[in-house]
DNA sequence: TTGTTACTTGACAATAAATGTCAAATATAG
DNA sequence: CTATATTTGACATTTATTGTCAAGTAACAA
């Protein structure tokens, strides 16, 4: 089970890139994508995209990885998150299902 | 289907309170709590607890509707949003078995 | 109408969280 | 040691979240 950071190291690493020449791409300081690369702070889409991009990544993998992220360490130490994840399901079911809930 | 709003609201009128009485045990501005109601705005944890009390609520029900309902907003609009979710069990699931991930 | 009660709304300040920038510190390799 | 790559932390800035308050609406009774 791998982090998006670890994902985006692995990637990056495989394929020779610097963090200099990944940042510079992405058009953020190096220091911000080595704490991404280290979970230590999160990318925003934008990043993301261009991330997906240089890294030959599936951007909509990527955006997968990267929320499912996110709510796996919102909700880790909740001892109801199964729970919590079963009726987040069927919300979503069922605002998707009716339009403007409101 | 409802939302966290709708089942304090609901409860509080089946139990005849006001917005003040509910408010002034929770000890927020009744406007917080009327926004709360309408989904404006989000309770802490402690408001919910409170909330679960005075209202006769099951407080890990009221727990696992309150976050549900935040995941659910979050993804609602990603077209990705079940799968994301079945990332996100697994992640946990890994989470919860290994101490310390880091 | 007038007054009362319950609730809503929006502006505002205070607080907290996320973000970007930078330079110094720490590796790692030659 | 030198040079290059990465990490770290302090700091300022921007953006969200939160609480407070007063004025606003709505429903109803007198």
């Amino acid at each position: 089970m791998e982090t998006i950071g670890q994902i985006l190291r692995n990637k990056r690493q495989n394929l020779g890139l610097l963090l200099r020449q990944v940042s510079a791409y992405v058009d953020i300081d190096q220091a911000i994508l080595s704490k991404i690369e280290r979970n230590e702070r999160k990318p925003t889409k934008e990043m993301l995209e261009k991330l997906a991009e240089i890294l030959k990544l599936d951007k909509d993998e990527l955006l997968i990885q990267f929320i499912s992220d996110k709510i796996a360490y919102e909700i880790v130490d909740e001892d109801c998150a199964s729970k919590v994840l079963k009726v987040a399901e069927k919300k979503i079911k069922y605002l998707k299902s009716n339009p403007i809930p409101n």
